[in-house]
DNA sequence: AGGCCGATGTGAATGGCTTCACAGGCCTTG
DNA sequence: CAAGGCCTGTGAAGCCATTCACATCGGCCT
């Protein structure tokens, strides 16, 4: 679990090319980083390439790294002694993620896993947080990114506790969709995914989506899911979520 | 639900005493701040005295302050459309809450009530973020402090889709027991506040506790809940909980 | 083309938790 | 000290989601 992570036996060259940072450049938390700050940052980082269904790291080791994603996604999960597990969140080309423990110096709280093949930076810890300390700006922006991650795991928390499948399922598909916004609504996810995203059931899901494709809400297709009605489905969602028959 | 918080009418004058600060200047959070910095803090806040049950804020309302509590204890909560409603936290004296709307500006995520009588401390946005920018230590005591949020509600989205009701219960006590430690291993808290803190119904709950009652591992008070035998329990938590017959 | 594997679709049985409906106890408050 | 309101305790019935057991489909690899 711990010591043969693929991350650590990255090549220690800074061999990364100007139009790949420019992935990161794009994003909300670098865009409006001075030019130094960003340059500096990036004197940190290793790259590295992973294959689909790699281990980048799991829950409980010491984590010492800050991980940005060029391509691909990765998914961040966690298992249960008796095999059920959960996927927390995905991780985009552009976006960053392992940053609570770069910051309190503490274990991981989940599996990182390469969902897709991926090319990634890796940003170590050792001279990282003297650096952030010198850097109001930077720090600042981490500000910002804990509280927009706090908000969407308290909403998790709510969506779990409060709402039954329907009310879950909805409001995933809505907030899938709208993060994929520019490829229209056709969320690219399995089924068997999204379940374990909502924390039920495949065969609940499909169930649910099925009854949902019938009254024309979505579209289900091999690998992805059409949002028809986003409205509807938001409406399920604010009143409490009894399907709507 | 804006305007009439009780929090935007408190008297402006900088009231407080010496040793009503030193609760707060012992919490981890503060303990190792300069004096200035603790100082400069004080001098944006406003002192408070509320009743038990009075709302401090709504979820959706506009947030610009944090708030820390000098005696007593704040509920925070949410509650869904049908009228379910589940606490997602407890703060105690010498803790701090809302720091998410006041580093981020945007809207409470949560509704935050009064559990008891409480004497509160108020500090302002306004002046406060060119505050933090231009004080390292206090920066990176805020995203320690986020770190830390974001690991307990991480392992709460974690508890909720992978335990079921023993695990949660389990889980909830020891957790409670933990930060109550100087008591002993009396938790005062009602039947009522645990169902809603690990998202059940009291009557489940109730059914448990005797069941572990009956077999020793806890002994139930009237509004207090006394944990005998923490390994057991974790054990229960470690296992996947499957209750243990 | 054939074969395989991962993804989807579906029904029947089971079960954990909720809902509902009370009863009794403790504590506060007029 | 009486009254009423929270808090606790408990059984019966019902329901939502899981579990289990298949059948089908689509894509990919050789």
């Amino acid at each position: 679990m711990t010591g043969a992570s693929p991350i650590e036996r990255t090549s220690g060259a800074l061999l990364f090319s100007n139009n790949k940072l420019s992935v990161l450049r794009k994003h909300p938390y670098f865009a409006d980083l001075e030019p130094e700050a960003f340059d500096q940052l990036c004197r940190y980082a290793k790259h590295t390439t992973l294959k689909r269904g790699t281990t980048i790291f799991s829950k409980g080791d010491p984590g010492t790294s800050l991980i940005a994603v060029i391509s691909g996604t990765v998914k961040i999960s966690i298992s249960s002694p008796d095999g059920r597990n959960a996927i927390l969140n995905l991780i985009e080309a552009g976006e960053i993620f392992g940053e609570i423990a770069l910051l309190d110096g503490l274990s991981r709280t989940a599996d990182a896993t390469a969902n897709t093949n991926c090319e990634l930076f890796v940003i170590d810890r050792r001279e990282f947080i003297p650096f952030v300390r010198s850097q109001p700006t930077l720090a600042m922006k981490f500000i910002e990114l804990l509280c927009e991650r706090l908000r969407r795991t308290s909403d998790q928390v709510e969506q779990v506790i409060l709402q039954n499948l329907p009310g879950r399922l909805a409001s995933a598909l809505l907030r899938l969709s709208d993060k994929h916004k520019p490829q229209g609504r056709t969320i690219s996810i399995t089924q068997q995914e999204i379940s374990e995203m909502v924390g039920m059931t495949r065969e609940s899901i499909n169930k649910q989506l099925r009854a949902w494709a019938i009254r024309g809400w979505v579209r289900l297709e091999h690998g992805a899911i059409v949002v028809l009605k986003p409205e509807t489905l938001q409406e399920l969602v604010d009143a409490g979520a009894n399907d709507g028959e």
